[in-house]
DNA sequence: AAGCCGTGTCAACAAGTGTTCACTAAACTT
DNA sequence: AAGTTTAGTGAACACTTGTTGACACGGCTT
């Protein structure tokens, strides 16, 4: 069911096609993808990452304890594997958004939208990213705070390029882009909160979103650049 | 000096004053203070709260791990008294800023730098609650939950009686206060994670936190209600 | 076909875990 | 002064933990 799910669900950017493996290294991919998958799940069920244990996960993968150091030094490496997951999960995003395009109107409102459905379609990863980015291990943070802040350029550019907000300069878009990016996250917990058939509840904090958002665009449309304090 | 730097720094709000407790009390409450500092502490050297072991904590605090079970049922129920703890330096925070009055001229980044003092000083706690916030056990998540939106709701009283944003409903005013103190406790993770002697990205950071707290502001400011939508 | 190489397995280890029970001694009550 | 409560102790329990080393067996190379 792991690996299913997994195939399913979540794996769409896979680092290789398996079929194309040599039969050995398709063998120990799946293992591999079999630990990460584990690892969510136990995550799923209320854990946080970094109390995990080397055996719990190993177990849950249906594999013997030494097996994991095949593929991995220790947990936090797997961790850091988890980290590059869920950014490319992140991207992927940001990739769809702009194949679709912009949404004509009531913007906010639709994007609001697709990013709570996408969170709740990779729950995992969100559950990892939104959790971890705070607590747990400061490797872990920093990479994290690392592929935040990757994404939050990527989707600076892309504002850039479209010409929303023209009249602010780039390290300005860049802050305000921050700002979404954190709300966003913010309310990822919180929708992975809510029940799975609380269908009242998602949309109270869908509106809840919308109207922050609105509050951040609408200030970023007055922002004014100061110039730099010299004191 | 756990218990003393707990009573110099963290305890400014006990919850009764030990010196007039009947003496056995007195060292129940110091040996549940020694519990909840040795927590604290352990999760200053990078852990998790919930990867915390009972005997873990009770080593640090200097006692037997079957002392433990005297002040609480297992580790969760000393994670929930963490919380209240937490909650409390919090409204410590707005109680002091409401004492001070308002910064007349550039009102948000002395009130950011307020902030990042307060933080500091009150380290333990806002690691925590910043920590397991978004991460870690329902419960306590729920918990912080709670004692956010109850601080969120008591400063947007605060603003409503000064006089701030007189244009937006309490509603819209509620919710713009949501947004300012998820953004502030974003910043808290940031700013426990810089260096003690790193002064430059001290300064940095809060620069950011100011620009963006402006942002909410500014679009706090052109905020309009719009009529709940009737589909 | 023979031999290497690598993934996974088994057994074992020292150490750490949460929880129990009976017990001590000091603080309180009467 | 005798008796009761109770915070803290110590030993013991059944488990779980991370890590090690030697070993099996199938895929791959030659």
């Amino acid at each position: 069911m792991s690996l299913r799910s997994r195939r399913s669900s979540g794996r769409e950017v896979p680092e290789r096609d398996e079929e194309n493996l040599p039969a050995r290294g398709a063998r120990k991919q799946r293992t591999r993808d079999a630990l990460i998958d584990a690892a969510l799940q136990l995550m799923n069920e209320g854990r946080s990452f970094n109390s995990l244990g080397l055996r719990e996960i190993t177990r849950a993968a249906g594999v013997v304890p030494t097996s994991f150091y095949r593929h991995f030094r220790d947990t936090s490496e797997l961790g850091l594997v988890l980290v590059e997951e869920s950014g490319l999960t992140l991207r992927r995003m940001l990739r769809e958004a702009r194949r679709t395009g912009l949404p004509v109107g009531d913007m906010i409102r639709r994007s609001v939208q697709v990013y709570c459905d996408f969170v709740q379609a990779n729950r995992l990863h969100f559950l990892f990213a939104a959790g971890e980015r705070h607590g747990g291990s400061l490797v872990i943070r920093s990479a994290i705070r690392n592929e935040v802040t990757q994404f939050t350029a990527e989707m600076t550019q892309d504002l850039r390029h479209l010409g929303v907000f023209p009249s602010l300069s780039p390290d300005a878009l860049q802050m305000v882009c921050g700002l979404v990016v954190s709300t966003m996250l913010n309310a990822a917990t919180d929708i992975l909160d809510v029940p799975l058939d609380d269908k009242a509840l998602l949309k109270a904090q869908e509106d809840l979103l919308v109207k922050q958002l609105r509050v951040i665009f609408l200030g970023a449309m007055f922002w004014k650049d100061k110039p730099a304090a010299t004191p």
